[in-house]
DNA sequence: CGGTAAACGGACGATCCCTTCCACTTAGCC
DNA sequence: GGCTAAGTGGAAGGGATCGTCCGTTTACCG
């Protein structure tokens, strides 16, 4: 990356960020990633950028210099359902009961990726460099890790139960929810009322065997 | 297809078999084999021909002419484990606890899902014309689905379990096998068992979202 | 031992995708 | 209204893979 001319008025931010763009820039911003979305929910992260530009109906030259990177393309376009991600979280957090709120939270998220194809990728995939995904991905691991001990304590959750089955639980999901049409989201609403059942503590649960180590990052790589 | 030479001696075959071809020709066609089962292990069935040509030691128009398409040399490359996965079936049919002897199975196919990255694509992914693959496919659901039905006479098996959900168990343990390592075996292992448990007939099972209509094609298409 | 056809390997054209470049257009300010 | 810089679209460069072609090599038979 070559230097900047000495004295722009950004010297250190390489975006100035959607508001300081033109309007008609602003506009085609918005509708890149919304043809993006569209197109990750449809086919996966895989679509060629060229699909994406022609959707939004702008050239392929406009996507590249406001997302200049593939991946920046993705984590933008994903923003908005990570938040919602979070916010499911902090809702299951404030539920009395907490073991409602870990089914809601797990049923949730798992529901999010039967919808849509490419969230899950873009929401396992580690971004190199990309601060924004780590401290939501940190954030999101503390509540969840005391959601599952709140969950534990009043007794509704096997004590086996390990914050990384939650990981288990979501590239289970993803596995079964790859498929494109309406079955699948059935398929993820079967998948998930097996799962939570086998999660909750119950009397004749026997031995388990040992939680792998899975990282929300580390997975979701090359498959 | 242009028509053959009016009288050859094999008029209908266009590959006159393995044991048919030149010492030296059968011997590439074992080293190809080879090479694709490790490559395909190792890095999923999306490896180029090229890859498995420089590894097997031979030039890639020697593949071709073997194998004439992509997927006719993932056929032939992953037979054998799907010989392996019908004698697994068969032995559980024959083991006096269908309970034991479905459990044996899905832990059995799951853990060759893990061991093997390839594996549950070419075995889910459907191959237009390949009528190898559709008669043990619906040999196997056959035996499945009176596996099942033991397992659930005997009291073992949950009643609203559904032979699909063979499948889905297959599709999620696909999901968290994908990464490479050997925690995604042990993430595998965890998997099946916590689906086992939920399978189980037991006391307070309550009532699950219904079954998708999955079936072994159709699936694994395009994700 | 020599001839022939099968078999071989590397190079080649076609296709697809990502990314950059450049000449033209247009919004926003004076 | 006109100037300027931001913005735009399409074309072109670069890399990867698929599948084919063709001149050369080699196994097998007589």
């Amino acid at each position: 990356m070559p230097a900047q001319p000495s004295h722009t008025p950004t010297p250190a931010t390489p975006d100035p960020g959607p508001e300081a763009l033109r309007a008609d820039a602003r506009e085609n911003r918005e509708r890149i990633l919304r043809a993006a979305r569209e197109a990750y929910a449809l086919h996966g992260i895989d679509v060629p950028i060229s699909a994406i530009a022609r959707r939004a109906g702008v050239g392929v030259a406009t996507l590249y210099r406001r997302f200049p990177t593939r991946t920046s393309l993705i984590t933008e376009a994903f923003t908005e359902q990570l938040t919602e991600c979070a916010g499911a979280l902090d809702e299951a957090l404030e539920d009395p009961d907490p073991w409602r709120g870990f089914c809601t939270v797990v049923r949730k998220v798992c529901a999010m990726q039967a919808a849509d194809r490419g969230f899950t990728h873009a929401f396992l995939a580690r971004f190199p460099g990309d601060t924004a995904y780590a401290g939501e991905l940190d954030r999101a691991e503390e509540g969840l890790a005391l959601l599952v001990r709140r969950a534990k304590e009043a007794g509704a959750l096997r004590p086996d139960f390990d914050v990384s089955d939650v990981v288990l639980a979501l590239l289970a999901n993803n596995g079964v929810a790859k498929g494109a049409g309406p079955e699948s989201a059935a398929a993820s609403r079967r998948l998930v009322g097996y799962l939570l059942e086998s999660f909750r503590a119950g009397p004749a649960t026997g031995p388990l065997p040992p939680p792998a180590e899975l990282e929300l990052d580390r997975l979701g790589g090359t498959g």
